[in-house]
DNA sequence: CAGATTTTGTCATATTTTGGCATATCAGGA
DNA sequence: TCCTGATATGCCAAAATATGACAAAATCTG
């Protein structure tokens, strides 16, 4: 379980550090510091890959004659990308990103259930 | 159950005792040492660890398809923390919060029930 | 009041977060 | 293909924060 809310900057070249938190439970329950990261609304989804790969799994069985559906998963799957901790435990977030979420020197992690 | 009415100091780096009553009702009906601390309206809701997987478990049972539903599970999982009382029995508020709820010098515990 | 317990303050140490710098990688243009 | 500028990465160390241990001060109990 994700939980909590930690506030972090962010450097001029887009590097931010994951709570440690955080980390420690990719660590133990995921074992592995990869994660996924997606914009959604007005902010950034990261996930864990086993849990992205759950969301996958649903997505492919949603009636996909649905406009609204292929629109949904087009969004999600079209802005995410793997992502890797680097040895300080912090990860880059791609120009794109700050520049359509306006992210400049602080954001704020919060936790929720399986994702962050 | 918690009960009665208690006013602590908050060190400089944001450390508090718990009431060595509540601390004892820990210990005796809960076994544990460990708290989820949420932030609600404006003040925290700290609770031991079953009652808190106790709102999680009817958290999950409301229809997930209402927006208020999902903007109440995100802000109270979002601001909640796992927590563990130290040697002394203390716990450490974290900055947000304290910045949040414009916490000072001191705090006041009240019991509430299964929660304080 | 005396002893036990609880609360608080202080200090040292460990961990986390941040900033800086050098180098590597990549994409686009000539 | 090579050059150039932008972005990404690795590494180190300073700064900030959290944690643990100890002891003084305050409070409670009988």
């Amino acid at each position: 379980m994700f939980r909590g809310q930690y506030v972090h900057s962010i450097s001029d070249n887009g590097r931010v550090s994951i709570p440690a938190k955080f980390r420690e439970l990719l660590n133990t329950k995921y074992s592995s510091t990869t994660i996924i990261i997606s914009m959604f609304e007005n902010c950034l989804l990261a996930y864990p890959i086993v849990e992205w790969e759950k969301l996958e799994a649903k997505m492919i069985d949603l009636p996909s004659f649905k406009k609204e559906t292929v629109d949904f998963e087009r969004y999600l799957i079209g802005n995410a990308s793997e992502c890797q901790l680097d040895s300080e435990g912090r990860i880059n977030i791609s120009p794109v990103f700050r520049k359509n979420l306006n992210f400049k020197k602080k954001c704020c992690f919060c936790g929720y259930f399986n994702k962050i």
